[in-house]
DNA sequence: CCGCTATTTCCAAAGGTATGGAAATAGCGG
DNA sequence: CCGCTATTTCCATACCTTTGGAAATAGCGG
């Protein structure tokens, strides 16, 4: 993983409103998640949550599938798998850390 | 860990050349690294350098001590494990992720 | 107290982000 | 083709971030 995806990734998740919705998410499973349950669950008026979906779509930390009217989103494990495989490398490389203390 | 602290802290590392100069200060170890010294390693203005610094402090993730007129700086090795401690619990509890194929 | 180096704070400009209502579009089912 | 629901795109607004030069401050050593 190079820097630019790790910021950009970490990036689209320092954010209260996607990070509550990349939780979602999450918990939904390889199942999924229709774009209108997502709103009920966080809350937040389609609009907004569409352009957040937007950019955790657009930084690989999710996926969306149509099916007929409703959108399937889903997290996309890969990824988070290789980010928090770049936060423990990558940036826990030395003595003291997580990655040391395994 | 709060989601707010989670976010926070992704906030932080989420910017390019934040995410560079926290990748330095984790290599410093424990030893820390001075602001001067970061400077020529990240090759950035020194005032540029400071607000970035004072983010990176700011979300609990470096931590500075004065040691007459430099300050050392260095990464807190416990907010990352927690960080990545929150990424793997709270966003990766199902199945297909890397917290539950460990 | 002064000069010196290290670092921050002040300030301002440019651009980006977040938000959400309204209008547009997608894709059925009939 | 129409109506309907689901979702996005358009658009505008307010606010926040990033950037960096210049001036201010901190803390020595003399």
């Amino acid at each position: 993983m190079v820097i630019e995806e790790a910021a950009s990734q970490l990036e689209a998740l320092g954010n209260e409103s996607r990070l509550k919705i990349y939780r979602v998410l999450v918990r939904a499973g390889q199942t999924g998640i229709p774009v209108g349950q997502l709103q009920e669950r966080v809350g937040i008026p389609a609009s907004t949550l569409s352009h957040h979906l937007k950019r955790l779509v657009d930084a690989g930390l999710a996926s969306q599938e149509r099916q007929a009217t409703t959108l399937i989103c889903r997290a996309d494990y890969r990824s988070m798998r290789a980010l928090i495989g770049f936060l423990s490398d990558e940036c826990c490389a030395e003595e003291g850390c997580v990655a040391s203390s395994r």
